[in-house]
DNA sequence: CATTTCCTTACGGGTATCCGTAAGGAAATG
DNA sequence: CATTTCCTTACGGATACCCGTAAGGAAATG
């Protein structure tokens, strides 16, 4: 098992919860907390350090704001900050986010191992999370799991994402065109822009453009 | 001080947290948890049946779905059928929710008589909303007070709010117009429902409707 | 190499929106 | 009651969006 993890929580009464889960249900020595992802990353370099790396990372998506001046104000900024120090750390996100799309995003983009839902079972979650990790499979909640593998979800393209951020920031179709030839980005033309969104309608069945916007929102897409 | 308190929280280390904080810190000697909203509704009608109602419910706003058929499945839920049954009951919500607009509405359309935003000086809050509560003060997390006072916003009517939802459900201005003239709500000609979007569309700087409804989702006000 | 398929782009007509102007009415003011 | 102010509604031109069609080119197929 793990011999030594660390838990970034901002909220004390979960960061112990966990603590305390981990020490009773898993045979992990070693538990340390970090309120704050400043300190959690500066943990993580120290144990690096001594030669004593964590081998688990377990952390939140958001941190509240404080007094304090932060450097990393996000469980992912966290994340990319300790992958690029030590590539080879497992890493397991327990946080509230429950929008397949998201959730999908931070295994594919930032190559975590592991996400569990903060819920009544999350804590039993997280457990089994862990031993799957250690056995190096990857771990969903139960409640996104259906979602991850049936795979009836349009599948947007970087593009898309682009276009509607740039639609949903008040840009015209062709100012995005014109945006997008700047940058080299094709197809550029009014016209496959226009052509593109429609069939963003079609897909998630938006009857025009605001609420193609709005549903998308909504969706945590954008 | 109060003398009998339920808290409705669906993480159960939460709960416990508040349970605990408010037995040490407060002269509370009667604190109960729910972690289901139905399960505090029930808890609130027996109380009352039994000639010893609560006299403070503490709830979350969100609690997630499980595998049991639930009636109320939200704070807000909770705190309209308590209130309907026992008015005098005070309330104070415990949430991660932060967007003024949105808590400022739960004051105004709930008669909330507290609010505490969850994070690391939550449960401290929440000792001093407990008092000034008791005390019959109304009590805001500090991070929101600023945005309270300060009469910065523009004040949207039920009307905008109602427009905005409709034009975000993808209906034209003609259709929102129809929909208002059945409802008997006025003004609901296409040239006042189009005035009435470009007066929200300087307000908030927007460059065009889709714009609009992205920034308005964005705060919240969706 | 010929053919097919897919993608990008252009164009045009219909519709919705954006924006200014103006008429008519209700409410407020004196 | 006369006047002012505000609100609602109507209208028209300019612009942007919606939708179908079609031409041209790249990539894939055989």
């Amino acid at each position: 098992m793990f011999k030594k993890v660390l838990v970034a929580e901002d909220l004390g009464s979960i960061n112990h919860g966990i603590a305390n889960i981990l020490d009773d249900r898993t045979g992990i020595r070693e538990v340390q907390q970090a309120q704050y992802c400043d300190d959690a990353y500066l943990k993580c370099r120290r144990a690096l350090q001594d030669n004593k790396p964590f081998d688990l990372l377990i952390t939140d998506l958001s941190f509240k704001e404080s007094h304090r001046e932060r450097k990393l104000i996000s469980g992912i900024q966290l994340i990319e900050a300790v992958k690029t120090m030590q590539p080879d750390i497992k890493i397991i996100i327990y946080s509230m986010e429950d929008r397949p799309q998201k959730v999908k995003s931070f295994f594919t983009d930032q190559g975590i191992n592991g996400y569990v839902c903060k819920g009544r079972y999350g804590l039993n979650e997280l457990i089994q999370a862990v031993i799957d990790v250690y056995n190096d499979k990857s771990f969903v909640s139960a409640q996104l799991a259906s979602a991850f593998t049936k795979n009836n979800m349009f599948e947007l393209k970087d593009y898309d994402i682009l276009l509607l951020k740039h639609l949903s920031n008040g840009l015209t179709q062709e100012q995005i065109g014109d945006y997008f030839k700047r940058q080299r980005i094709s197809p550029n033309s009014t016209s496959s822009i226009e052509k593109r969104l429609n069939k963003l309608k079609y897909n998630f069945k938006a009857k025009n453009a605001i609420h193609l916007i709005a549903m998308t929102k909504d969706l945590g897409l954008l």
